[in-house]
DNA sequence: TCCCAGGACCCCC
DNA sequence: GGGGGTCATGGG
């Protein structure tokens, strides 16, 4: 096993629970103990911030990912883009965005795991996120492997060959509906891809999932394609559009029509960070407009609450 | 019971 | 190339 590691994060304009509890990321959460516990790059991390500075522990003092093995701290800088600080600037008069951008400017994207993010967004579609995280965990527990953490059992991401490997019917049994083709065929794509390549760093994995975009029922329509360049490919002005980005684009903005014309009229607004501007405004929307909802992530992260769903077990159980 | 969730896909014009 | 129906599942 490789050797555990801990150590200290100096951080400025940073957030990490808004960061992890985005709704970006599936297999993060907040355990009653207050540490946001996760894994990602095959490592298992537990991490928590107490103002300037986030206190780590990593399962690893190594990670490997598409741009190279990084030791652990340059991972978690990287990952989470501690040193890269959005930019939105907010048009005159636009109130909503003032509010949403000032409310969540220390939020960052992080840098997903492609392989693990095209399979969590077709899961996604037509699903609340907590019952998409349900899912992913199951596939991480029957398929991924075990990683025994802190007296946690921690479960790797599946990787493409092993969820291609599972069948339509199966997925169906176990009430994935009808996101159960979708899954094995884009994970079939993606290893038949990867197996072709020596090394899949960002440009190769941009070739492999735009092409993706192009297969029939790969479960890659606008708004899922636009989350995966958005949360793993570097592609930061990607605008996905779904049921609460049209909302607030009818009552929020006036504008109404098809999703693709609302997807072009968000990134040419939002130029570079459109993504930003975009994810500002969804968060806000969904707190301030949908009292109702039991997964507003604001209110969620100023509370002392654990996720309903988090993606480990104890040892014992 | 009805409505909705980080929609995709197929048919049809 | 855009509009409408259909696809399953779980929760409020």
């Amino acid at each position: 096993m490789a050797d555990e590691t801990e150590g200290e994060l100096e951080v400025e304009g940073f957030h990490l629970g808004y960061t992890l509890g985005s709704g970006q990321v599936f297999r993060w959460g907040r355990d009653v103990d207050g540490w946001w516990k996760g894994i990602a790059y095959g490592t298992a991390f537990h991490l928590k911030q107490a103002g300037s500075r986030i206190r780590y522990h990593a399962s690893a003092a190594q990670v490997s990912t598409y741009s190279g093995a990084m030791e652990t701290e340059a991972f978690l800088r990287w990952y989470l883009r501690l040193d890269e600080p959005p930019k939105v600037v907010v048009p005159r008069g636009d109130t909503h965005l003032r509010k949403a951008r000032d409310l969540l400017k220390e939020m960052r994207f992080v840098r997903q795991e492609p392989a693990e993010c095209v399979p969590s967004y077709v899961l996604s579609v037509q699903a609340r996120m907590a019952l998409t995280k349900q899912r992913l965990n199951f596939l991480a527990r029957i398929l991924g492997e075990r990683l025994d953490f802190k007296g946690e059992c921690y479960y790797t991401f599946p990787t493409p060959e092993a969820l291609g490997d599972l069948s339509e019917v199966f997925l169906r049994r176990h009430r994935f509906g009808w996101r159960s083709p979708w899954v094995v065929q884009s994970a079939r794509f993606m290893e038949e891809r990867l197996a072709s390549l020596a090394d899949a760093g960002l440009e190769e994995w941009r070739a492999i999932v735009d092409t993706l975009r192009t297969v029939r029922r790969s479960g890659l329509g606008l708004k899922v394609a636009k989350c995966i360049d958005l949360f793993s490919l570097e592609r930061l002005n990607a605008v996905p559009v779904d049921t609460w980005v049209k909302k607030f684009c009818s009552e929020w903005y006036d504008l109404e029509g098809s999703d693709k014309k609302l997807c072009e009229w968000a990134e040419a607004r939002g130029g570079r960070w459109a993504g930003y501007m975009n994810e500002y405004l969804f968060i806000y929307y969904r707190e301030v407009m949908s009292t109702t909802l039991s997964d507003r992530i604001i209110t969620f992260c100023e509370s002392e609450e654990a996720s309903p769903e988090l993606p480990m077990e104890d040892r014992a159980g």
